[in-house]
DNA sequence: CCGAGACTATTGACATGTCAACCATTGACC
DNA sequence: GGTCAATGGTTGACATGTCAATAGTCTCGG
């Protein structure tokens, strides 16, 4: 299989072969995954919303009324907490989230979906399950759940 | 295979199931390739060098004795020319790389590893082999091979 | 030769990601 | 009941990613 220079390597122009398959295959998840994020940044952008942005929006349409702690949000991405105060700061600024001191406990801080914030994520989630669907059509459905298998395997070996 | 709930919707605590097999792929991809970064950063920190960094480093070895213009480095990552030109500016100052006006076309810049810079790169080979092994050892050969083949068939459709 | 438009790179402005340091609150232990 | 470590969150500082605007250079047609 190393005979002919792999599809990645054409595309970095890179002269001398993959040192190993692991090295590849770390390679082209960045690289595909780069050009996914990209895809769908440009399906949110005439919306101004960035694909973190819609992530936490999404985040807290699933937690419902009760709302979520601030580092809660954090944990269900894969950012540190600064980025998430700041993150939210700015859609409490934009008028799609509101943020609360929690009585219960004072050191917490609830976040919610105002009624602007829940129609903005519904009507994003037509076009963005279109570019999902879009960025994946070169699979058959076989295929995708066999990527969604290695993936997984990965990330279980990743942690 | 939609009968019980998948790996990564328990992962990112979600309730409701995948609206499709593109959107649970697409969301495998960015949150594995996160990790992926992250471990890689990890290997890098000690050295005080970042992925991107290191990304620079490694393609400006390839380049060899010529150099490259900026945009040329641009070109092979997959990023805009302005955060090009501000990471040059961060490992000319710590002494990997050089700059110089080109004289045939004045408008280039071009770019080289010091010496410096050739020999961190080397000293770095090893340890980011290794990370990307790890990182995949849970993929039998037959398995990475199949990772590599969907990766690059999904890159074709997203360009 | 000269002026228009293209190309290469840089700068400014702002969002994001990360670390370390910090503040307030809580809860547990003496 | 008072001290103290742990928890939840914010702020500061800095690297990065992106866009728009700009400066310098090249090229080509007239």
């Amino acid at each position: 299989m190393a005979d002919e220079t792999s599809a990645l390597a054409k595309e970095i122009r890179q002269q001398r072969p993959f040192r190993s398959l692991g090295q590849e295959a770390a390679l082209g998840l960045m690289r595909t995954t780069d050009l996914l994020r990209r895809a769908i940044a440009r399906v949110l952008e005439p919306y101004d919303v960035t694909p973190q942005q819609y992530n936490v929006l999404r985040i807290l349409r699933g937690a419902g009324e009760q709302g979520l702690p601030t580092l809660e949000i954090g944990d269900r991405m894969i950012e540190q907490a600064p980025g998430i105060t700041r993150l939210l700061d700015r859609l409490e600024a934009k008028g799609w989230v509101t943020r609360k001191r929690c009585t219960e406990d004072r050191r917490q801080v609830l976040c919610w979906l105002t009624p602007a914030g829940r129609d903005l994520v519904q009507q994003l989630d037509e076009p963005v399950d279109q570019a999902d669907a879009t960025a994946m059509e070169m699979l058959s459905d076989q295929e995708k759940r066999e990527l969604i298998r290695l993936l997984d395997q990965v990330r279980t070996g990743l942690r």
